[in-house]
DNA sequence: ACGGCCGTTCCGCCTGCCGGAACGCTGTTC
DNA sequence: GAACAGCGTTCCGGCAGGCGGAACGGCCGT
């Protein structure tokens, strides 16, 4: 493994992680380099216009790491189908609405529209969470042949109850979507899209105040994602 | 400059451009490398999670530098700020509106809301555009002391006519937005956002087919958005 | 059974990365 | 205002590790 080229991005996740313009000598406790090799990496990256100095200095990351992203997830296919869909459902349902899409055991962030009155969320577009943990995350392994190994691998890494969630999972296969309270007083409701017969991937997910989703407005949710779910997977298989 | 951490970032450019598995000898050519080294440090960006492999072993980049990306714009204030105003605007208006930052000479787009009925932009989020030849650039020029810089060394890239658009910027002034015609049948109108004292770096817009936009709702979309950049300034100076 | 093409591995050369030490600058202290 | 501390930057000798030509093994299409 390229020794220069794994600093060289461990330098650049630094800096993204800070999000604040760091000092060379703090950069180099993080990551635990040399001045003179941390500084030759950065020039570097600043010649490549990955990174760039404040006028104290000190560095930061220029938005170049961005539009690279950016780029990525453009032609992205579940992506570019889900963006009409996410509009609509967040049209009729009033509330945040995400699309998430399974990566390893995790779930990834991958859209997401906020409600005017935005909820306290822990999650932001591009971040992760458990796939156990989320309401997309369990209606996708609810609709995957390896759903429970995903969720035996999760409870490995952290205490969780595994016999409740796998009755959740038995429960959403019956219904077609899943529920979790993962943040605290926020209810979120996801349902898994599939497309062809590959196991599904990626969720529509709607979240809001548990308090503001009483019996009502629950059951326009639960149907608004259940037929926005089918039409998406129905557009994607018709590629 | 290092000659390692400069091709690695050369590869992962290279395989997010080509947004499909490319195989070795191919990513060679492009990037004029030797097999070996080229393959060593596609293993290396796969070691880091950036790239990976199809069954076929051809290599494609992983969401990886899209999570590193998205890391960075989710705590960019102007971003932030402009979210809810981005769907305001959208709600009262029904169209594309569009988020944009200056960067260099270009523009970036930093966000976007498409239109129920989209238009064929050629524009997409994460990508630039030069920024005298669109609604959000023009109103950032216009508002901006080196403005004019900008237009030259733009105009000595490309043939432009420069007096007409001196002229554009002069308007802009006094109107308080610009317009643009950037993509064919495309009509775009752009408020830049001034924040404090500092030059105009901002600018949200709407973007619409030029014959959706007769006499009325042109003036219902040009009065929204400087209400809205108004009020979106405002919020960015009280903090 | 053959040959071409692919990704992968090997290994000796030598270059270009490494890092300790010295430099110049700025702001602070007494 | 002289001495100092702390910063980013530069220098340069040493040597590890990146480099790349060549060989390997597997997979097709012939």
């Amino acid at each position: 493994m390229d020794r220069a080229v794994a600093r060289s991005f461990a330098l650049l996740e630094c800096l993204v992680r800070a999000g604040e313009p760091l000092r060379l000598a703090d950069i180099c406790q993080q990551v635990d380099l040399q001045k003179s090799t941390a500084h030759r990496i950065l020039r570097t990256l600043g010649e490549l216009g990955y990174a760039d100095q404040d006028s104290a200095g000190r560095y930061q990351a220029t938005l170049r790491a961005w539009e690279l992203g950016a780029g990525l997830i453009a032609d992205h296919p579940i992506k570019r189908a889900a963006t009409g869909f996410l509009q609509g459902l967040h049209r009729t349902t009033g509330e945040t609405v995400s699309l998430t899409l399974l990566s390893g055991d995790d779930v990834l962030y991958l859209d997401k529209i906020i409600a005017p009155r935005p909820v306290r969320f822990r999650t932001r577009i591009g971040s992760r969470a458990p796939a156990a943990l989320t309401a997309g995350g369990k209606a996708i392994l609810a609709a995957r042949p390896d759903g429970e190994d995903i969720l035996a691998r999760t409870a490995a890494r952290q205490p969780l109850d595994v016999a409740a969630l796998k009755a959740e999972l038995h429960e959403a296969r019956r219904a077609g979507y899943a529920r979790s309270g993962y943040s605290p007083g926020v209810t979120s409701i996801g349902v898994a899209i599939a497309v062809g017969a590959a196991p599904a991937q990626a969720a529509l997910s709607v979240s809001a105040p548990t308090d503001r989703l009483t019996a009502k407005p629950l059951n326009t949710v639960i149907d608004a994602l259940l037929e926005t779910g089918a039409r998406m997977a129905e557009s994607l298989d018709s590629r």
